[in-house]
Order: C-alpha cells, then structure tokens, then sequence
RNA sequence: CGGGCUGUAGCGCAGCUUGGUAGCGCGCUGCGUUCGGGACGCAGAGGUCCCGGGUUCAAAUCCCGGCAGCCCGACCA
C-alpha cells in the first residue's frame, strides 16, 4: 500500500529524474541510431498541440506554410561563409544514393536558409512581390555529440520560418512581431513559461546572422534553456543567393531576409520548467489531455457517472478522457499524475451515495468536494485559474533564481544555481572567456526595463549569465 | 577527439576473483481475490551472456582483437 517515490527526486539527480519522467509518461524513446529519438503517442500529442497553437499564431502574423526538401545540395551551404563554418561539424552528409557515389554531396537539412533562399530569388521579382513571408514544420538533422532526448536529438522537429523583406527596418520589426506576438505569446499565454526576452551576444548569434533573439527561461534545476529564437539575417543570406527586388524607382535592390524557429526542445521545456517529484505537470491550455474522469471501481453505476461527466465536460469544451480501466486505484492516480494531466475527477461509491465527485488539482494537489452536476460547468474556470498559478509560480522561480551583481566572478558564483543579472559593459570579451572556462555563457542581453535591444552595441545594457542545455 | 566506466531476458542488475545445469527484482501472460494513493496469491512465457578468435574435456567467467553504449569536457534549437 505504502507507495515509495516512482521517480528518481529532482533533488537526488535531477538529469535521471528527467530521464524517468520521459521514459514513465511515455513520451518518447531513443531510437536505433545514436541521438535519434522515437516520440510515443503521448509526447507527440503534447507536441500537436504546441503546432496548433503556434500555427494558429504564425498565420495571424500573415505568414504561409510551405515545404522545402529534406536534401540540400551541399554547395548551397559555401555560398555563406559563417553559416558553412557555424554548421559544417555538425552536417550529415549523403555521398551514396541508387547504389553509387554521387556527383554532389548532399546535406541533410540542418536549417533551410540557403535552399529557401534560392527559391526566394526565384519568386521575388518586384517589390509588389515583398514581404515574402514563408514558414515550414519540418524535420533537421544536425549530428550532436551529446544527445538527450527533447533537449538535443540528432533529428528533430520544428517550425521555421523564412522572410524577405525590402528593407531593413521592416525585416527587423517582422522578427520582433514574431518574437512577441508568436513566441513570447505563446510561452507566456500557453505554456505557462516566463522568459527573458533579449538578444545573443556576438559570440552565441546564429551563424549567419547580424542579430539574434532568445526567449530564455529557467528550469527547476537553475539552468537556463533557449525556448525560441527569431534571428536578422540582414543581407548575407539575400547576397548569398542573390535575393533581389526591383525597387519602384526601378532599381535593383538586395532583400533583407529573417528566419525564426522552435522546436521539439519545447516538450523538454515544459518537462523541465514545470515538472516535479510526481511527473510531469501540464498547463491546461496546452494539455491534450486537460481533464481524467477516474472510476475509483469497475462498476456500472460508477462508470455510468464517469460517462456522463466526461459527455458534460466535452460540451464544455474540456478535453477528456475517460479512465475505467482494471487495475488498482492508487496505481491508475499514479500513471496520471505523471503523466501531468492538469484535473483528475474521481467518481466513487462513496461519493457518488452523496451526489458527487471529488475533483484534484495536478499543479498543487487539492481536493475538492464538488457536486456531480456541477462539474462541467465549474473545470473551465478551474482549468484557468491552474493555468494562472503555474505561470505565477514559475514567474516567482524565475524572479527568485536571477539574482543582480556587478563583477564576473560574482556572476560566476550565481550561475551555478541561477541567473546572474549584471551590467554588459563589466563582461567583454574576456569575461566571456573567463565563463566558458565553468561552462557558464552570457544568455541574453537586454534593456534595463526588460525589453529588447535593437543591438548589441547599445549603451548601458544588462546580461542574463547562466549555465544552460 | 581527450579522460573515466559499462555491455548477461523488454527495463534495472547479480553471477566473473576461484571455468562445470543462466539467476534476481520490475514488467509481461493466465486464473482467482482485490480496487477511496504504485494490491496480492498461484501457475507460466521469455536468453546468439555485444562480436570474432584463442586456451581448455568444458568459457558469461581466463587471454587477444574488434564493436557499441554511458558519464565528464569542446559543439549545440
């Protein structure tokens, strides 16, 4: 009866526990080949409902979805001499096809700039044509030498998006829009993460681009995880593939391009910013699951309940399922909870004599006594208000984890648990050096309101120094 | 690619020192009793002991050579 913790606790090992709650709530599995990653029904349904939401965002900022080939001629990624240096060690590369050595090496994709770009030349000719506003849900392949699931697979899944814009300002302000009105909406209104909003250091930007944003935020075990990026690729890209417009004076002019992307690292996220010693802890709106109806036994009148709860939720709009399966009751709970479901409605013979059911909160684990009738009408509400108190207790972590100093070493010191916030003037070059030496790296940098920077070359500037995934 | 470690049932491991019938826990199958916080009894199924070679009457065990994986570093959505 006495149930012993079925997880290693975070504070014991925090990387096995990781390991328990994606292999116990059948997330996902290694694959056969080093660094890939089979994704169980359960972890892609959570997955699924990260596209649809981000989907849903990406075409409210007027972007289509298109696809790209998987196969890049491996040519296309010389034409920019940062991006090949950034990607060449981690490229996987085909050499052999039909049964002999081909012409050409061809990359698997590890991101789409250069063969988006060529097609971008292509299709823009005026500049009626701009913006080009283009996003694809795709799998990369990039060959990590330290694997874990979610966090770094050798292939992964994601949204990318690519645009072309006439001119600086308005490539730059696309970013930003997606940046907030796609990511950081997201994150905020979905996920329930807090992040800080800022841009990469030279020394950490995409390879390739001229400014790169982040979303960083923390997990439980103080280190710092990039949720989403949004990068200006300025006119390398656009050079690179001779993207140009006619401009109405009727000149040739060279686009600005961005691209932007996040990717299944975001199920590692919500695992590690949320999760605790039981599992996995899901926000409601992002849960596919967002409510379990529970039969304490396997009997008819409380199946019977259990079906008619769920059929009210379900016009509720709540999604539901049904749980009257053999087995003992503690171990059904146990299942469920690690698996994160947000709501658990238990219906009993007990509860049931009195004409109701007893509902409990995943994030916090109370109890409530609540009429059979009223359930339907009561777990919108109750859904909502978990949603906003995993977003405030994971808002208090984050605040509670940054901590501000004024030199390196003291900066150094917090990043062994947490953020350090200080000014980016007193790091440099050699500070950044210096933190590499404890795997520490300058996370973001940001405004002293929080907000973004336009460059990183701005004046009175404070940076996010953390250890991260 | 440097340093440390491990390959035995689906998973986690013992057995190896001292060669001699392949084991344990969890999981799985069947039947029964259970079910308000990981239930229990009984009966079962499941193995190229990573691969190749050597020593020996006999190798999971000893020797040689491969291969694979894990952890720590450099790289990274």
């Amino acid at each position: 009866m006495a149930s012993k913790s079925v997880l290693t606790p975070q504070a014991e090992d925090f990387p096995r526990w990781y390991q328990d709650v994606v292999a116990k709530a059948e997330m996902a599995d290694n694959g056969p080949v080093r660094g890939t990653m089979v994704i169980r029904p359960y972890g892609y349904a959570i997955w699924e409902r990260m596209q649809a939401e981000m989907d849903a965002r990406i075409k409210e900022a007027g972007a289509q979805n298109a696809y790209f080939p998987l196969f890049i001629p491996e040519s296309y990624f010389h034409r920019e001499a940062e991006h090949v240096e950034g990607f060449s060690p981690e490229l996987a590369v085909v050499t052999h096809a039909g049964g002999a050595q081909l012409a050409e090496p061809i990359v698997v994709r590890p991101t789409s700039e250069t063969v988006i770009g060529e097609f971008m030349a292509k299709w823009i000719q005026s500049y009626r044509d701009l913006p080009l506003l283009l996003n694809q849900w795709s799998n990369v392949v990039r060959w990590e030498l330290r694997p874990r699931l979610f966090l770094r697979s050798s292939e992964f899944l994601w949204q990318e998006g690519h645009t072309a814009h006439a001119t600086y300002d308005d490539a730059a302000a696309y970013a930003k829009r997606i940046h907030l009105e796609v990511y950081n909406d997201f994150l905020v209104n979905v996920l329930a993460a807090p992040t800080y909003l800022g841009i990469k250091p030279p020394s950490e930007r995409f390879a390739g681009a001229i400014n790169t944003m982040t979303a960083e935020g923390i997990m439980r075990d103080g280190k710092a995880l990039q949720m989403a990026t949004s990068h200006e690729l300025g006119q390398n890209f656009a050079r690179a593939f001779d993207v140009y417009y006619q401009s109405e004076a009727g000149q040739a002019e060279l686009c600005f391009t961005t691209s932007w992307g996040a990717s299944t690292r975001l199920v590692g996220g919500l695992i590690m910013l949320h999760g605790d010693d039981n599992g996995l802890v899901v926000p409601p709106r992002l849960a596919p699951i967002q409510v379990v109806v529970l039969a304490v036994r396997d009997e008819p009148d409380v199946n019977e309940a259990c079906e008619k709860v769920a059929t009210a939720l379900k016009a509720a709009g709540v999604r539901v399922a049904v749980d009257h399966g053999r087995g003992s009751f503690g171990r059904r709970i146990t299942d469920w909870e690690i698996k994160g479901v947000p709501l658990r409605v238990e219906v009993g013979p007990r509860d049931l004599a009195e004409g109701r059911v007893t509902i409990v909160r995943r994030d916090d684990a109370q109890k409530s006594a609540v009429a059979l009738d009223a359930v339907a009408a009561i777990a919108p509400g109750l859904l909502e208000s978990v949603q906003a108190a995993m977003f405030e207790s994971a808002r208090r972590r984050l605040e509670e984890s940054t901590h501000d100093v004024t030199t390196i070493h003291e900066a150094l010191d917090v990043a062994q648990t947490g953020f350090a916030r200080l000014a980016w003037s007193a790091v440099g070059d050699e500070g950044e050096a210096l933190l590499r030496t404890e795997a520490v790296t300058v996370r973001c940098l940001l405004r002293p309101d929080g907000s973004i920077p336009v460059s990183d070359t701005e004046a009175g500037l404070h940076c996010i120094v953390a250890k991260s995934y």
